[in-house]
DNA sequence: ATCGACATACCGACTAGTTGGTATGTTGTC
DNA sequence: GACAACATACCAACTAGTCGGTATGTCGAT
């Protein structure tokens, strides 16, 4: 599923201590079988940063401290390995989900408001931290490789289908207009979240997607109810 | 301003005839000084499919009609023409805030709606034909150009710009909760859809675009307090 | 009206460097 | 020794860009 961030970022800095690593001597050399897991968290890097098409595989290899030739090991072509990087970035947003504060809070429209808030918590740093892989890879390849627009809708899916069952919960403890459906709005939670990583890079800057997904914390709110208009509420 | 869609599809029409009459002979050519716009359009249509990145200057050529020698005659490189197109795409998008129907109605709020509606109308046929050139282009490019990333917010500002007073004035009529903004809420809305394009690519269907928009357009009902959620408001 | 000088638009061949990938060799683990 | 993991050298195709050239338009002088 997306977390179009992830909930740490050791992973990223891992490729990078590990590039740093292999570039010495053979004895400083990453241990054999990490190659794999090292391209896919820098294509995770590299993508989200320069876009799929312009990131080369000898960028992906030396961010990663591998060679072309341990890349074209474990990945038949690009495309599997983003293929493949879009099935990590689904993976690497599990314990957003299971670890996270918000997800032991009782009321199901506290966690999806607790949800809404981590997610803008992460809002801050570098854009190309808080952005998301699966979401930028799409923009340019849906067409040209069905593969990867498959690989990126399944996570998209994932994380949607992963933030449903707070949604029915709430609708059915509050109510909710009858034509809204829990997948339909965790999939106007996650364009939100898509729409304001597209601003925030227009900008290079997170205030503009803080504020965006405040308008759906807001929206969220007056849906169930729990306020949200402000003063007109009084 | 971005238009995301243009309000009519001629000028991407207009570039693929020009290219038909181009591959004759001499006397058959386009006439002469229709270049530049043609490169424009093409990569307009080029860009939306493709991204900008995987985007070559023989494939705008080619969907232009014209030679490479005309293409840097023109532009002194691709980013050149990447930036140039990015205004043309702001130029693009003026009709539909002048002409469209809902810009004669008298309530700002109406108005505000019927944009909402004009942009969903748009949400269909093939995924690139209605999905931004801008906010493809600045997922990839951000980074790496800071001078398509500036052109991209400069059009995106002009859109939040030409939709803010009417939503300004629609917050004057009807008042909102004091933290939201005319230009805010403008940007919310260029947020919601470009997500929603984002979305769309992933599943190559409309469909899901067109959920979250009407999501949108709850919220900006229910913000307004123009009803919205239904059967709880009764 | 004609013409030469100059400017602009466009063309097509060419180039240096880069790319995703292939072939072959080396190393580490069992 | 066998084999997976990884490394290095190499490759054909491709890319953004260059350059010398042709075609057409404009303008001032006659």
């Amino acid at each position: 599923m997306t977390t179009n961030q992830p909930p740490s970022v050791p992973a990223a800095t891992a490729a990078r201590d590990a590039a740093r690593a292999g570039g010495g001597t053979p004895d400083q050399r990453a241990p054999r079988g990490s190659a794999r897991a090292k391209l896919i968290a820098a294509a995770h890097a590299t993508v989200r940063r320069q876009g799929y098409s312009a990131t080369t595989v000898d960028q992906i290899c030396a961010a990663a401290g591998v060679t072309k030739g341990a890349f074209f090991h474990h990945f038949a072509s690009k495309e599997e390995l983003a293929v493949a990087a879009a099935e990590g970035w689904t993976e690497r947003a599990r314990p957003m989900f299971e670890l996270a504060p918000h997800v032991k809070l009782d009321d199901p429209l506290d966690r999806l408001l607790g949800h809404i808030d981590f997610r803008l918590s992460m809002l801050d740093g570098p854009t190309e931290d808080y952005t998301c892989f699966v979401g930028t890879m799409v923009q340019e390849a849906y067409a040209t490789s069905d593969r990867i627009r498959a690989a990126c809708e399944a996570s998209i899916n994932a994380y949607c289908e992963a933030l449903a069952p707070d949604i029915a919960a709430a609708i059915e403890v509050y109510g909710a207009p009858e034509d809204v459906t829990a997948i339909g709005l965790a999939q106007h939670v996650q364009s939100v979240l898509q729409g304001a990583f597209v601003l925030a890079k227009t900008t290079n800057d997170p205030a503009i997607a803080r504020g965006t997904v405040t308008h759906l914390k807001r929206y969220v709110r007056m849906l169930f109810g729990r306020g949200g208009a402000g003063s007109r509420d009084r």
